[in-house]
DNA sequence: ATCCAGGTCATTTTT
DNA sequence: TGACCTGGAT
């Protein structure tokens, strides 16, 4: 039926287990308490962030802000500042970690961990108190749940992704008629996108419009339409997308009662990467701690790179202000992880920005050779000059792992993708492409979550139409019985749905498939069989749907049996819902295999999902105008800021060798009107004239230098050149 | 009402 | 390349 299953993405499914685990750390350098020993590793900046207020963890200080350049030890310190806490007698159950992304808040639990039994002695229990460390959004699912009652939200709620979101614009577009227009009203995946972000900017949705939707700004009226009756579906439907949950958590931190309890659960609230955080994130916070007792932030205003997000740099610069007194500021600004000359071009980078805050990083870390900036003819150029780099590299015994290749966009990476392939490189790539988005995971996920929650319409939509003769019509009139049924019960829609299910009458042509498919999900809300098995019966279930509908179902079988033990790991359907949507897997690699856990790979990834992390050598690709900065946002002076911060991370993430390539020519994939083209590019403007001396520039691949050409044959040529084009004019004449 | 084939047109980054 | 819509056959 469909295309091929092209590359099965192996996904990196991440078992529960590896959440709570403890840290396999190595054994305590140093034994005892001797808490000079084990803080004398950091520098007077960081001790200073480490230890304030913490004589008295129990009497939590005011406000702390920790601004810290890249490679300063960020991590290292707020982890050393949990740690000391705790040592001096905080209660790790009572410390709130906010972080980025799950990835983060297990690497801040592990280093915790560690650095804890590495000044008490012992190490287990305490990473393992740490129990409230996660995003923004997964702590607040879990809150959410806990008041669910309070607030009237249905406690068994389900999370829409960002596609189940669009999804569901979809539907309701379709309600009101807005797909019928003359002129094409926006894709729904841009309606959402704009949703999303008037809610996390809080700014009116002409202001949007303007600002990051031009195109967009003759629908406002109907956009607005759409947002409400997409709110009032969400809500008969018990569902909440990303943004509610941070606005829900809002507005219950707003709430005295609720917002009293709240505060006083934790003592210690930090916040990582709090550059990226946006008003909404703020306004939680500040509700969580009014007067900042307790509250520590750290960022770094020179990375923030998620305002399209509705990320404001503006959060971080006016933080202390927040506070009677101020917050107590912090500036880390020595670097731990690049050399002076990766460091003096990263600078040089930065300080062209319109607007900045800190200062220059310093290191004294010996430079053994400057920043390369490679010129190469073309992408495949540029994919075999990395190529041949990378396998150089790893010659002199640098492993694949602490090489990396940083892009603006997904996309750039295919060239490189197909090359890495054929030369049999095994690699792991991290942003882009998400597992999630195909059908055959999303399929056996509607299932479940119809299960966990019958009112969820996108969910039940899907699931029905797998069934040969029901299509869109058929399966709307099921999911009002649904309902309905459910309302004429007022008792747990779970106990109606499936029989609502039973007595239905479905087309001829569903006859046959009707009645297993009725059992299949009287079982499910019933929970008639405990967790992980039922995935299996759902597994099952699906199994000849999958054959039917696609030519490649062994490929995408393997999938589902994959989804299936990582299933086990998870205590609930709702805790395997819940943590997939929120921290979906985040790599794919190419069809020669998942790598092992223990054999090497070379890391792609897209700039924003490097944001924390180093590798020994890196590879920026695609470093031209059109690219970075990205053609699509350079519109105002803001845009084009946060493009130079998105270099500058991409090049801090080195430690030693810094490539950045400059194909001359590149191949643009229908992004216009005219199709696919080729643009010749050119060196992007964040590394203008003046600053190439702090760089190694050549280009790729070397061609052997002809007999330089002498003065006086330059002055001829130069003649010459101006013959000729008298010459060609005199054509015309 | 569903399904399938064929045509059209795309706006990046992510919790 | 692929997501999405339309129009025709069943």
């Amino acid at each position: 039926m469909d295309i091929q299953y092209a590359s099965p993405r192996q996904l990196h499914l991440r078992p529960e287990s590896t959440v709570l685990s403890v840290a396999e750390s190595p054994p305590p350098s140093d034994s005892g308490t001797d808490s000079a020993a084990w803080l004398a590793k950091l520098n007077d900046a960081q001790r200073e962030a480490v230890e304030y207020g913490a004589d008295n963890p129990n009497a939590p200080p005011g406000a702390l802000l920790v601004i810290a350049g890249a490679g300063s030890g960020k991590t290292n310190t707020l982890a050393h500042r949990v740690a000391n806490l705790v040592v001096k007698g905080a209660d790790p159950r009572r410390i709130l970690l906010l972080t980025f992304s799950r990835r983060a808040a297990l690497e801040m639990t592990r280093r915790v961990g560690r650095i804890a039994g590495a000044a008490l002695g012992s190490r287990a229990a305490l990473a393992q108190g740490l129990t409230w460390s996660g995003t923004f959004h997964s702590v607040g699912a879990r809150l959410l749940r806990e008041y669910a009652d309070l607030i009237g939200l249905a406690p068994t709620f389900t999370i829409n992704d960002r596609e189940d979101s669009a999804d569901l614009m979809n539907l309701v577009r379709h309600e009101l008629g807005l797909s019928a227009k003359e002129r094409r009203f926006p894709a729904k995946s841009t309606c959402f996108a704009i949703y999303s972000r008037v809610v996390n900017t809080g700014a009116s949705l002409a202001d949007v419009l303007d600002s990051a939707f031009p195109w967009c700004r003759e629908w406002e009226a109907d956009l607005r339409m759409l947002f409400a009756a997409y709110v009032e579906a969400k809500q008969k439907q018990s569902v909440l997308d990303y943004d509610d949950l941070l606005l829900y958590w809002s507005h219950m931190a707003a709430e005295p009662a609720i917002a009293a309890d709240l505060s006083a659960r934790f003592d210690h609230v930090m916040v990582d990467e709090y550059q990226d955080t946006n008003r909404l994130q703020a306004s939680i916070l500040l509700a969580l701690k009014p007067d900042g007792r307790g509250l520590t932030v750290v960022g770094d205003d020179a990375q923030s790179i998620y305002s399209f997000r509705g990320a404001t740099v503006r959060n971080i610069l006016d933080f202390p202000a927040h506070f009677n007194p101020p917050a107590r500021q912090v500036t880390l600004e020595r670097n731990y992880r690049s050399t002076g000359s990766i460091l003096a071009a990263s600078n040089a980078v930065i300080e062209l920005a319109s607007e900045r805050y800190t200062k220059n990083l310093w290191t004294d870390k010996a430079s053994a050779q400057r920043p390369r900036l490679v010129t190469v003819a073309d992408e495949a150029d540029q994919a075999r000059y990395i190529v041949e780099q990378v396998l150089e590299a790893r010659e002199q015994g640098m492993t694949l792992k602490s090489q990396a290749v940083l892009f603006r966009a997904a996309h750039h990476s295919a060239a490189l993708e197909i090359e890495l392939t054929r030369r049999n490189i095994p690699f792991v790539k991290f942003g882009g492409l998400k597992f999630l988005d195909s059908v055959h995971v999303k399929d056996v996920l509607a299932v479940l979550r119809w299960a966990e929650n019958p009112r969820d319409r996108v969910a039940g939509f899907r699931v029905v139409q797998l069934l040969p003769g029901v299509g869109p019509a058929t399966a709307a009139k099921v999911l009002d019985e649904v309902v309905a049924r459910a309302a004429g019960n007022a008792a747990d829609i779970t106990h109606s749905a499936g029989g609502a299910l039973a007595v239905f009458v479905p087309p001829a042509r569903a006859q046959e498939d009707w009645h297993p498919f009725v059992k299949l999900m009287s079982s499910v809300y019933g929970r008639q069989t405990p967790w992980p098995a039922e995935f299996e019966m759902v597994r099952r279930w699906y199994e000849p749907h999958l054959e039917r509908n696609h030519e490649d179902a062994a490929i995408r079988h393997a999938d589902v049996l994959q989804m299936e033990s990582i299933a086990g790991t998870y205590a609930s359907r709702e805790r395997f819902l819940t943590e997939l949507t929120l921290d979906p897997p985040d790599a794919t690699s190419d069809e020669s295999g998942v790598p092992l856990i223990d054999e090497d790979y070379l890391i792609l990834s897209t700039i924003h999902s490097a944001k924390g992390q180093e590798w020994r050598n890196v590879f920026v690709l695609n470093g031209v105008d059109g690219c970075i900065p990205s053609d699509l946002g350079t519109g105002s002076e803001e845009e084009i800021d946060e493009e130079r911060r998105l270099l500058y991370v991409a090049m801090t993430r080195a430690k030693e060798d810094l490539h950045i390539v400059v194909p001359q020519r590149f191949y643009v994939h229908n992004q216009t009107h005219m199709g696919d083209r080729h643009v010749w590019a050119s060196r992007t403007r964040f590394i203008p004239a003046h600053l190439m001396p702090l760089f190694d520039a050549y280009a790729w691949p070397r061609v052997p230098v002809p007999s330089a050409p002498t003065a006086a044959g330059l002055a001829a040529a130069a003649q010459a050149k101006i013959e000729i084009g008298a010459r060609l004019r005199k054509m015309w004449d």
